[in-house]
DNA sequence: TGATTGATTCAATCACGATTGAAGTATAAC
DNA sequence: GTTATACTTCAATCGTGATTGAATCAATCA
């Protein structure tokens, strides 16, 4: 898909970040604030590991930060993650200030 | 997933919906303008009938509304396209006016 | 009428992401 | 040291959406 619509390859990567219930609604509640796994497993009626792979997609399209607290790793919202979901929504504007 | 997250439910199904490269695409090309499946067709190396399957997943979503023309199929993007969109990614405030 | 073009629908296959289970880190408590 | 807790990684299975091919519908033209 990168070969033939490069200009879609990017921004369609965010959104496919943001299209699961799962995803979307960590980052509906870290739009709330910062949150560690622990918290958030309790919304989630699903394996730890499993809510883990997800967690693990936002971090990969740098959606989420990460930092350890002894035992617990809080999970917060990147500064930019709506913006960046905000353009990459077909027909907005190509990214710039 | 509607019975545990109720709230995911609508905004992620949208968001499924734009989180594709060929429909991506063509909710860009559109919101340059209507455009007739053929003309929709020339941007896409894909089969005739793949095309109006993205379409008809277009279509299902409101995202985009058609009118025919003699023997052509104008598709158009919707007008709340745009503004559905952006309410349903994740930390949007609730739909309202 | 029949033929042709534009577009959609149907049924079946395929590919990829979500899910599961087990094993593996890292930090803290005992 | 051992045990326990919080979280991650790995390998394998499962489902579902994307893709393919054939058939079908709708409108125009000869």
């Amino acid at each position: 898909m990168a070969r033939i619509w490069p200009d879609a390859s990017a921004p369609v990567g965010l959104l496919q970040a943001a299209a699961d219930p799962v995803r979307w609604t960590v980052l509906a509640r870290l739009a709330e604030g910062t949150a560690c796994v622990c918290e958030l497993q309790e919304h989630f009626p699903i394996a730890a590991n499993l809510l883990s792979y997800h967690l693990r997609v936002l971090r990969d399209n740098g959606l989420v930060t990460t930092s350890r607290r002894g035992r617990w790793v809080d999970y917060s919202l990147a500064p930019d993650a709506w913006q960046r979901l905000r353009d990459a929504l077909p027909g907005s504007l190509p990214e710039g200030p």
